[in-house]
DNA sequence: TTGTAAGCGTTATCAT
DNA sequence: ATGATAACGCTTACAA
């Protein structure tokens, strides 16, 4: 008697199993197994290979790969972690990662922490359990669990964007000092000598990183970094840098420049200046870190540090696939060089008149509800 | 004799099973089971329940998912497939989804299909293979497979954004046609005439029902959609935007004001429009849809049509979860209103001065490398 | 309240 | 070259 529901009408036909298939070709299941595996396939004769083919076409054959997982701990998806979906750096650095991983046969995944170690953690274990071959962690801050549970689980893991101090996991990340020095340099050629710093939240390297290097390249001006003002958001976002510009013009109202952790911050920052009815890039001058998509658009269009999304992405895929195939093997510690693109919200310093080359003053635009 | 790989000392500890832990509990593996499973908790004494609790925790026990989903085919989780990680409107979409599906459990794994149909199947057989509960779609167009596999695997499928003429499969959509309207609307109380529409690609409800809404809203208004010109996409992005621009006004230099479908082709328009010594807003109007984030802050910032995002999202999720646990119950198909969000870049159409409201005309800025 | 045993759909290791 | 068999780790009737 065939294995059916009562109400075999109404029920969708039951999912092909390799039993089915099997039947159908008339071999055993474990042929049916060697037949469709393309690494197995040449044990066969030419002519049950194909029969076999055949009849799982027939009946829509799809291996389980719960089933073949069960077997083999490996389900051929790779998991990516992004702190927060919104930010537009992350969908490149996905985009790029994923088209080298396809590229092996991993199918990826993207889920969104949030920002929350919580939920960082929970999706991290949910991975594991769904024996996900390998994670690529955009997410990690300080006190972060995901390295220690993926290690706990002997997932591969490779930190893309942010590194994580101490750790030893193989990272790809930009080099944020070289990059913050690039922005201060930009100010200071300008003429700007009263150079504020709007740093990224605390526990993360990308925060660190360019704070430290803000303070080394006004150092390296022959600067006093303790005569420049730095402080911090609460988050890389764009609430949490207008208040935080807020608060640091209010802190500090003689600053003509500002130099921002991350892009997100700008679009507070230009909020924050909006609203004392001053013009960014005219009165105040600020730059970004990233350059990500759209902020060529804004008004006035940011100057920025570009990064390397797409190679990031990409190394990034190519070192956890390493990572797989030899665990262990390389821990490297990858920096990517990153670059200024001079755009429109940077002028002249006071007491400096504004060169040719100097950007003509934006004016800025209502924003409708 | 216990289990053991040869170089235990270097081999990272196996991962527990449910048997190490009944072992270290000192009952039987059901009873772990039992134990760890909230629904059934309940039929074990309290000690024994806490004891088992206990083991689990020293071992560091995480069921496998894939032994569970072997048995019970389910995998408390939930894909969703989006046509393109880069366009803005989606993060908010899933970000809303994804606060519904946690609150009852599931984990959420966002997949980019890039616009590709062969990758939307691909991912949606990768998806079936790995018992997702579950697929929240917002990357159908007219073609797509996914649909119809899902069916094929008895995944329930809630539609998002884009809908699919002609199938049954429950939808949350926008009111394409309404929103439209809009914007057309506006536009004639501006006093425009000659207005064009930028399309988008073939195939894709949003494009075809922005279509048929921008025809019936000149209708409506006693215009003859004949003279409007129309051209579409070739994709929902700013290079195709681009190039479809250029070839609108080419074809009709008269235009004073182009819908467009929505807003990444917007950019598109802005460049094209910008490369011909044009002002947007001043000489030529735009508008767009979807009010996607950053579009706000774009120069001139952009007069478009709002769609509920966080709502679609949302709402999208409540009706999978409904679809999960009575299948083919509600096939709905739920259409939010969208609205007008009136900025920079429309102005008074010829002959038509340029009333008080009227947004000031912008000066573009240069766009830097 | 807990133990027993069968089975989910594969693949790997034996035989033949 | 192919078939038989035994796991993989879990859940769930059913038995006790």
């Amino acid at each position: 008697m065939p294995r059916r529901a009562p109400d075999a009408a109404t029920t969708p036909p039951a999912r092909a199993t390799i039993g089915d298939v099997a039947r159908e070709a008339g071999v055993h299941p474990s042929t049916v197994s060697r037949a469709l595996n393309p690494a197995t396939r040449s044990m066969l004769s030419e002519a049950v290979a194909l029969r076999v083919a055949d009849a799982a076409q027939r009946l829509g054959y799809r291996a389980s790969a719960l089933a073949a997982g069960l077997r083999t701990r490996r389900s051929r998806t790779i998991a990516i972690l992004v702190p927060d979906l919104v930010n537009p750096i992350f969908p490149p650095i996905v985009r790029a990662a994923e088209i080298r991983l396809a590229e092996a046969g991993y199918a990826t995944l993207v889920a969104n922490t949030d920002n929350d170690p919580a939920r960082e953690e929970w999706l991290v274990s949910r991975m594991a359990e769904h024996l996900v071959d390998g994670l690529l962690l955009a997410s990690v801050a300080q006190g972060s669990s995901a390295l220690a549970l993926a290690a706990r689980f002997a997932i591969p893991a490779v930190l893309v964007n942010r590194r994580l101090p101490g750790s030893t996991a193989p990272a790809v990340t930009n080099d944020d000092r070289a990059g913050i020095a690039l922005a201060v340099r930009h100010l200071l050629d300008l003429g700007h000598t009263r150079i504020g710093h709007l740093a990224g939240p605390a526990g993360v390297s990308t925060a660190t990183d360019r704070r430290a290097g803000f303070r080394s390249a006004l150092r390296a001006a022959g600067i006093d970094p303790a005569t420049a003002p730095i402080l911090a958001a609460g988050a890389y976002s764009a609430p949490a840098g207008l208040a935080a510009t807020t608060a640091l013009l209010d802190a500090h109202p003689t600053l003509t420049a500002i130099v921002c952790a991350n892009d997100m911050l700008c679009l507070g920052a230009y909020d924050a200046i909006a609203a004392r009815g001053l013009a960014v890039g005219r009165d105040i001058s600020v730059t970004g870190f990233n350059d990500m998509p759209f902020v060529d658009r804004i008004c006035p269009p940011l100057t920025t540090v570009r990064i390397q999304h797409a190679e990031m992405g990409r190394s990034a895929a190519e070192m956890l696939l390493e990572e797989i195939t030899r665990p262990g093997g390389t821990r490297r510690d990858l920096r990517l060089g990153p670059t200024l693109v001079v755009r429109g919200s940077c002028a002249g310093g006071p007491g400096r008149a504004l060169g040719a080359a100097a950007p003509r003053p934006p004016i800025p635009h209502p924003r409708g509800a």
